[in-house]
RNA sequence: CGGGGCGUAGCUCAGUUUGGUAGAGCACCUGGCUUGGGACCAGGGGGUCGUAGGUUCGAAUCCUGUCGCUCCGACCA
């Protein structure tokens, strides 16, 4: 490929409307443009990269036993209807009727679709296990579209559907796709972090999210600076924390006007914040009051509150009236006295304080000398805090830190929720009828994209690592009105192609400096310089876009060199 | 949907407070000159000032509606 015959449309400056660095850089360098919110085209360059990572995961999914297949986008009505889902999804869902007045959906995603073709063809056991998947666009209305291919209306994403007979099956296919997965980010030569995950709604099976470690991810993920251990801030497990055992004091009210608040109270009381015990009150969609405590210098974990309460589907915060209602007092709450029936969950933590501070549940007034073992024994206990920096590992007891990463793939069981909705059912060995266990794993192959650029880059652009780049290496002649430099440029140019690299020439007739301005923008991992140095001494030069290290060869061996290169990058 | 910010040339923005008839840099076209880090000189093309309505002798500027973009929150690949 020549640059002359490349749409690659570089702009000098950022475009307003890109926040976050990778948005801003590939608008810049030419990869993307936006059509209307969430919506964006690829440019050539950014679709020889999306090629690439989509080849990458092809050959990864059909060596874990995965078939490629192509469903359709549009998906009718009826099928989600059996799933139940048509109500659930919500206005997330684009939603179109055809001339006859049928509904149909965009997919967002493609349980239903796969589970209705699997279900009607698969009568027997020794049909599965059976893995399907493709690559294609998805439709989802987001709220809010945001940071370019981030979080698309329209995004590209491959989508592998697991069936098996039973749970040991189901988790087989898991840990190949996991193992796939491993292999797929270690391939594009991205730092990622398979960090274990909440799979909400659907309970009790596993969930891996694979994560792009970047400063300006969405996901906050807790990591162990000793074990390998990554967990979601809202799945990291915790331990106990002991509190120094003390003698047990008499339970004393004391006078704190106005303290609704931990830092407040601790303040009032001069005791250290590790010392009090905050409540969060909830509501859950059936409007069931939930009380929540937790150590005063923690925060709640509300998605283990949610998985702890059976059916429940969201919370939200509760209203001062039904906090009242239970005997409560909102910002002076403790288990005290909160009358019967009302449920209450205690961090495990909460129970191993001694004398602590908590409300009295009447206003402007605490309890010193509260000692959860004694005072409210009964109270369910559980794992209900966010984890934070510093907390211990639950694996080894190693420090935990805390990191930001881009959420590029998911991995989880899903059981029969499923098959059981859409009756995907086959006879066992026994001759026994039962809904297959199933399993969906995901990747965004345009965040992927969006990932790697977050990940790789400088001040002067993206760098591209070498397996997913647009173009591996760019052959740059200083002066390509100069017939010498053009000639010598195109024969390595040529050399490189014959030895299967993916080269571009540039050789576009501007001033060197604005080819290698959008050659740094764009970041090719190898940039290759032929100039009068090549003419008069032999002398052509090979450049490493991440180190900036720059190596002389002559023109004959400079193709050799070039791969030689290519091999560490 | 709630809360901020912004819509003026392809891009980045000035002009809006205090109404007087459209600007800069970059990009683009032509010619010249130049060719190792986004050159230079000369000439040129390009804007219903998001959109609809109102106030006014006169609106990019003031008022009202509306559309779009963007950031923060709930959602997710």
């Amino acid at each position: 490929m020549r640059t002359t015959n490349l749409y690659a449309p570089t702009l000098r400056e950022t475009p307003a409307e890109a926040e976050v660095r990778s948005h801003q850089l590939m608008l810049r360098a030419g990869l993307i443009r936006k059509a209307a919110g969430g919506l964006y085209t690829y440019l050539p360059l950014a679709w020889r990269t999306i090629k690439k990572i989509e080849q990458i995961i092809r050959e990864e999914m059909d060596e874990a036993g995965g078939q490629e297949v192509s469903m359709p986008i549009l998906q009718p009505a009826e099928i989600w209807q059996e799933s139940g889902r048509w109500a659930v999804y919500g206005d997330e869902m684009f939603r179109v009727r055809d001339r006859h007045g049928r509904q149909f959906c965009l997919g967002p995603t493609h349980e239903e679709m796969v589970t209705t073709l699997v279900r009607d063809e698969v009568r027997s056991y020794k049909q599965l296990p059976l893995m399907l998947y493709q690559i294609q666009n998805k439709y989802r209305d987001e709220i809010r579209p945001r940071f370019g291919l981030m979080r698309g209306r329209e995004f590209i994403m491959k989508d592998l559907y697991s069936f098996d007979k039973d749970e040991e099956g189901m988790n087989e296919s898991y840990r190949k796709m996991y193992d796939a997965y491993t292999r797929i980010y270690t391939r594009m030569g991205l730092d990622f972090r398979p960090v274990e995950a909440d799979n909400g709604a659907i309970g009790g099976g596993h969930s891996h999210e694979f994560t792009v470690l970047a400063d300006a991810g969405e996901s906050s993920i807790a990591c162990c600076t000793s074990c390998d251990y990554a967990a979601s801030d809202e799945k990291a497990e915790l331990n106990v924390i002991k509190a120094a055992e003390e003698e047990l004091l008499p339970l004393e009210k004391k006078a704190t006007p106005g303290a609704n608040t931990i830092e407040l109270v601790a303040g009032y009381l001069k005791l250290p914040i590790e010392k009090t015990i905050k409540a969060v009150a909830f509501q859950t969609d059936a409007d069931e009051l939930v009380l929540a405590f937790v150590r005063g210098d923690h925060e709640v974990n509300d998605v283990k509150v949610l998985n702890l309460l059976e059916g429940a589907i969201e919370l939200r915060m509760a209203d001062e009236e039904a906090i009242a209602e239970a005997g409560g007092c909102a910002g002076f709450m403790s288990p005290i006295g909160i009358k019967e029936g009302t449920r209450v969950i205690v961090d495990q933590t909460v129970m191993e304080m001694y004398n602590a501070c908590a409300g009295a549940n009447e206003k402007d007034v605490h309890y010193v000398n509260v000692n959860p073992k004694r005072d409210f024994p009964d109270a369910a206990v559980a794992d209900i805090r966010m984890v934070r920096a510093g907390d211990l590992c639950p694996r080894c007891g190693g420090i935990i830190k805390m990191t930001r990463g881009i959420e590029a793939g998911q991995v989880f069981t899903l059981g029969t929720k499923y098959s059981e909705a859409l009756r995907a059912v086959f006879l066992d060995e026994n001759g026994r009828e039962k809904p297959m266990q199933m399993g969906c794993y995901g990747i965004g192959v345009g965040r992927t994209m969006a990932a790697a650029v977050e990940q790789n880059n400088d001040e002067h652009g993206i760098i591209w690592p070498r397996a997913i780049a647009p173009f591996e290496v760019v052959v740059v002649p200083v002066n390509a009105k100069n017939p010498e430099q053009l000639e010598l440029a195109e024969a390595v140019y040529n050399e490189l192609k014959k030895a299967r690299v993916d080269v571009l020439l540039d050789d576009r007739k501007d001033r060197a400096g604005v080819k290698f301005k959008d050659a740094d923008l764009i970041g090719y991992p190898l940039r290759i310089t032929v100039g009068p140095k090549a003419v008069d001494e032999n002398a052509v030069e090979l450049k490493v876009r991440r180190t900036g290290e720059i190596l002389t060869a002559s023109r004959e061996e400079a193709a050799a060199k070039a791969v030689e290169l290519l091999g560490k990058l």
